[in-house]
DNA sequence: GTGAAAGCGCTAACAG
DNA sequence: CTGTTAGCGCTTTCAC
């Protein structure tokens, strides 16, 4: 379309030195006179030269790109995730590649590893893949971990042992004594803390618990998870996450059983629709956004190797969002009490 | 972490032929003997030779990758093309940049301008960005439009105008004869499409309409219009966005309007979270997807020199999804009228 | 059909 | 502080 973009050595004749120190002033601007530097840059801005990320990323072996690789960009959870990554790494000049790893074929695989070779680094936001391949992924290059912990490997997660504890006490407090956990995959990490953090709450405040599934993390398998619980019914549910805890209640409303006037539901999450729903739903809410800035900005540390070790493993803390599904045990409907450090709706 | 990885020269080594062999077997198998090819594939493959993308891209000028441009990654209707997109692209053996153009600030438009120079094209989902900015993404590389048009431009968009026909058809077919058109950001393209598509079907079938807003296209937009509607009723309302409709349905019934009692509610997108709610929305639903794969594959068609130019315009159907959030002028409540060619819920 | 050689635009020693 | 000189790994004429 244009003519060829500008070079340094095109910067350099204009400025009247050498095509070495115009890649200074711009990589290393201190070892560079400033009265050079200016004169530089304003020849380059003359010209309208930028830096060309390839060919600077072939001598340095560095690209100045991270990748976000996650399961699936149209999951609302994800999504924060990455605006939250995405934020932080064009805040620090990076550049984000997204992988989207969902289905395992071998077109996605390649796409992946075509992704990951031109990246200094990854986010991962892939809640039930397989450690191995995690860890093969780490091999190569640095990697952080968002919503998820592997030993050995750098993570964000949120604080799901709190969260629970809050939500335990505040189902206790309704007078619930026995809830299900409607179990996500199997093989993710978040609900193995959940079953963990759940059993151990439930020890703390006197609340027995039992659970079904596992269940995709769906709208759809909690309208799945509506029927199992039917045959097993408790009066308080707790749901692996947000999407699963909505399924939960339209299927049970769909029956006519009332959310929450004879079952109670909580979700994991607090995504948008979260509060789109009636009832609202009443969630355990992991600060999103923060999770993948923080995720990015840890990576980044880990790429500087000037600067100072980032923390191996973080743990950001939840909230208990109260909205109306969850009420007191039996009818008739009561208003929940509504705990102290609890922080209500949004 | 690991050794230097192997180039094209080790993999000729070992295949005892000449590294620039080497690198045809790769980009133009056609013209090495294939007996040398297989040899060749066999040396890569026990070296674990991966070609360096970065070192392509000098001498080529190309990178095999393209941007996605995005107002707003947490959207659900651009979640829903981004894994269109993204899907495509990685079929097709491209990478996808993800380059959020949110805020206009200065180091979110240094993120762009960075992301965009190591791209060899660029798709773009920015229903509201100024025109010029759109004109000087496409001055530089090839670009496609998403969900909007503007001439000299190839673009994806939905058959809105159709979409409104239909529309106006089911709520006249329900007895309403004056709808309100809630407007969405008065320099969305979308807007103005919507706006005269009204217009000229509202005249077909007999539909008064009048217009309030523009609103921003979110919830809360939603919500601040539920008080202008209050203002001026009508017993039918079509909004700009999925959003809004769910905002002004929300806050419709806080005040104890029914819907779709007393006004009936339609969006246009068709997000997940228009089944969700309840009333679940009766919506225009745009094949976000399938506009997303399709704005990639075109642009990627145009990429390619060699193959077929793509079509310009490209314009996808639509559907009228009929949920509960419409129905018969004034009460009492009647099940809406099912119009033949029209595709029920979901 | 294959090899030799010259870059792509930038960085990184190494001198000065 | 700045210029000179090699490459980074790959593609691409141009010969053979």
């Amino acid at each position: 379309m244009t003519n060829r973009a500008p070079t340094i050595y095109d910067v350099a004749r204009l400025a009247g030195v050498a095509a070495s120190t115009v890649s200074r002033a711009f990589s290393r601007p201190g070892r560079v006179a400033t009265g050079t530097v200016d004169r530089i840059k304003a020849a380059a801005t003359e010209l309208g030269y930028r830096t060309n990320a390839m060919a600077r990323a072939l001598p340095t072996g560095r690209t100045s790109m991270i990748a976000l690789i996650v399961t699936d960009v149209t999951d609302p959870e994800t999504a924060e995730l990455l605006r939250g990554a995405q934020e932080a790494a064009g805040e620090a000049g990076w550049t984000t590649v997204v992988a989207d790893a969902q289905d395992d074929g071998p077109s996605q695989r390649e796409a992946l590893e075509r992704a990951l070779s031109s990246v200094d680094g990854a986010v991962v936001a892939a809640p039930h893949a397989p450690d191995e391949a995690l860890r093969e992924l780490a091999a190569h290059r640095p990697v952080m971990l968002l919503d998820r912990r592997l030993t050995g490997l750098p993570s964000v997660v949120p604080d799901i042992q709190d969260g629970m504890r809050r939500t335990v006490a505040h189902l206790a407090g309704l007078g619930h004594g026995l809830v299900t956990y409607v179990a996500g995959p199997a093989d993710a990490w978040a609900d193995g803390m959940r079953r963990r953090a759940l059993r151990q709450a439930g020890c703390e405040f006197g609340v027995q618990s039992r659970r079904i599934g596992p269940f995709p993390p769906t709208v759809a398998g909690g309208m799945t998870a509506a029927g199992e619980l039917l045959h097993r019914p408790t009066t308080a549910v707790i749901a692996y996450d947000d999407l699963i805890a909505i399924g939960l209640i339209r299927a049970l409303t769909a029956r006519g059983i009332q959310v929450p006037g004879e079952v109670s539901v909580v979700g994991f999450g607090n995504v948008a629709a979260a509060a789109l729903i009636s009832p609202g739903l009443t969630t355990v809410g992991s600060p999103l956004r923060e999770m993948g800035a923080m995720g990015v900005r840890n990576l980044l540390a880990l790429l500087d190797d000037a600067g100072p070790r980032p923390a191996d493993q973080v743990s950001l803390p939840t909230r208990l969002v109260l909205r109306g599904s969850t009420a007191a045990r039996r009818r008739p409907f009561t208003a929940p009490a509504r705990g102290g450090t609890l922080i209500a709706v949004r």
